[in-house]
RNA sequence: GGCCCCAUCGUCUAGAGGCCUAGGACAUCGGAUUUUCAGUCCGAGUACUGGGGUUCGAAUCCCCAUGGGGUCACCA
């Protein structure tokens, strides 16, 4: 018989979803799914006070957003509750009872300075610090009159000194320490409460994991996992210790920590610059309330959950030589721990980009209209209730802005089409270069003005005829009379083509759009 | 510093002894298409960290060096 895999995922509230643990989340994710196996979600909050639940809502938003569903944990329950670590010390105090009981851990009432001081010495003598057992000779007269006294003690788990503890790493292979070289863990603090190494021990094996994924940091905590779940006689999961993302240009953990450094990196800057750019139109503060090493930084621009997957499972992880384009369902099927890479992977932006730039192709025009329009709600570049030639109008808009759409927000960019010709903006430069310092400008705005007057039907196609077979009679190139159009009736340089924004806005608008650009001169 | 991990184009990666004069993708640079921007198409340059082995043969195996990183709490 075979074991279900069962992975989890275990975050901290912290208020956040960073998009290197989602990409470590997504990883045990997928080995559940890919096997058929469960995915659990444990909340650490050993040491979190109040507001845990306020912490936890961008976290499961994530989950959620990304459609990473969780098989037992917070909100669905599950056959291990509860799934908070604060909620789980009677399960801790019962494991160290076992462990004191049998002699594998032991009180120390060694106090804190003690403890620093010996570190020291070890320091100056250059030898590598494991604690003094002291507390171990005492006699057991000697520790019931500590403890009658009141003495505070933690409880450490003992060491076999004596003995190499190694794990088969499903990434990184044979893995060995030497427990001559490894300190007495602290399992409970003086207070009575547990600590991170323990609990989790406690819980994976309770809780069943037969895989613990999760990033290579933690690779260092694995040996005493390892012998805390032999004392406490479980069978070891497997450990598969994933390489952590690094920042774009560095080599360096990409950490929230650094997100003020990572600003002004070359490849994160445009991502900082579009939040500044994006979020304020949306109400949602700018890039110092929501930035790229956060998940929700992608949800709130107009991210696809495709494009964000297909990068993070391409992250460090790859289908073979050629396969860049993965649907979820695609890597599912193809996921394996073995074709994890080893080394740490770099984030990089422009990657992401195109992911998302494909799957955003693939998209029909009705998701992308979906996708769009509360954008420009939030934005209050439509009103509240869409009503039907508003929706034509997004439409037709989004047709003609094709696959210059990256990211739904990028609808932002193309407001012209939604505002007021009163309200619509002249950028300066554009209308500097190309009406005012064009001599021949005014003329033929006017000359073209007057044909737009009659012609019919005014859609693209026609008006294209009308302007080249103008270009035609009166001698000019094209670009003399384009340009000048475009920036007269969008305000812009750059945009859908020019017919086609002619033809959204329709007669009426265009002339009166002209009209203004004449009088502006 | 101790322990541990890692090492192929700028970046993500393919490569599990001969198929490698090292493949793909992103980015970059040319060129084409074009009313702008984007896109699309075509093309170019760019990498096995170094040194020793093993072998008829090494990017691939072993050793050493170097470099990078992680971790060393009564944090998670």
């Amino acid at each position: 018989m075979t074991t279900p895999v069962r992975t989890r995922f275990a975050p901290s509230p912290t208020g956040y979803m960073h998009i290197g643990g989602m990409r470590t989340a997504l990883f045990a994710w997928l080995w559940a799914r890919h096997t058929g196996g469960v995915f659990i979600l444990r909340i650490d909050d050993t040491d979190q006070e109040r507001n845990v639940e306020a912490a936890l809502g961008p976290i499961f938003r994530a989950f959620e957003w990304l459609g990473l569903n969780w098989d037992e944990g917070p909100k669905v329950g599950g056959p291990y509750e509860p799934y908070y670590q604060s909620q789980r010390t009677p399960l801790y105090q019962a494991a160290v009872d076992k462990l004191l009981a049998e002699g594998k851990a032991f009180k120390d009432f060694d106090a804190p300075e003690v403890i620093a001081e010996d570190r020291k010495q070890a320091e100056a003598a250059k030898k590598t610090y494991v604690n003094i057992r002291r507390s171990l000779e005492l006699s057991d007269a000697e520790k019931k009159q500590l403890e009658a006294d009141g003495k505070p003690f933690v409880v450490r788990f003992l060491i076999p000194r004596d003995q190499k503890i190694a794990i088969d790493d499903a990434v990184r292979g044979h893995v060995e320490w030497d427990c001559s070289l490894m300190p007495d863990p602290v399992i409970m603090r003086s207070n009575g409460s547990f600590l991170y190494n323990f609990a989790t021990v406690v819980d994976d094996s309770q809780m069943q994991i037969t895989h613990v994924i999760r990033a290579e940091e933690h690779l260092a905590n694995t040996p005493v996992q390892a012998l805390i779940h032999m004392a406490l006689g479980n069978p070891l999961p497997v450990f598969a210790h994933i390489p952590f993302i690094t920042a774009p240009g560095s080599t360096k953990k990409l950490s929230k920590r650094d997100v003020e450094k990572l600003r002004n990196s070359p490849q994160l800057k445009k991502m900082f610059d579009r939040a500044d750019e994006v979020f304020p139109q949306l109400g949602l503060g700018d890039s110092k309330t929501l930035n790229p090493v956060m998940v929700e930084y992608y949800e709130r621009l107009g991210y696809l959950p495709s494009g964000i997957l297909n990068a993070l499972s391409r992250l460090g992880w790859s289908l073979d030589g050629t396969t860049e384009f993965l649907s979820l369902e695609d890597v599912i099927q193809n996921f394996t721990l073995e074709r994890i890479v080893k080394a740490p992977a770099g984030f990089d932006p422009e990657k992401l980009q195109s992911y998302q730039q494909y799957w955003m192709n693939q998209l029909p025009l009705g998701d992308k209209v979906t996708g769009c329009l509360p954008f420009l709600t939030q934005a209050r570049l439509v009103s509240g209730e869409v009503d039907d030639s508003t929706r034509e109008i997004v439409v037709k808009v989004i047709s003609a802005v094709a696959d210059r759409l990256r990211v739904f927000s990028d609808i932002l960019d193309y407001k012209e089409f939604f505002v007021d010709d009163e309200a619509m903006t002249f950028d300066e430069k554009p209308f500097q270069q190309r009406l005012r310092d064009a001599p021949e400008a005014v003329g033929l705005l006017k000359s073209v003005r007057e044909q737009l007057t009659t012609v019919t039907p005014f859609d693209a196609a026609t008006l294209d005829k009308l302007v080249h077979d103008f270009v035609e009679t009166s001698g000019i190139k094209i670009g003399q009379i384009v340009h000048a159009l475009r920036v007269a009736v969008t305000g812009k340089s750059v945009g859908v083509g020019l017919f086609d924004a002619l033809a959204i806005l329709g007669r009426e608008r265009s002339l009166r759009r002209i009209d203004r650009a004449l009088e502006r001169f």
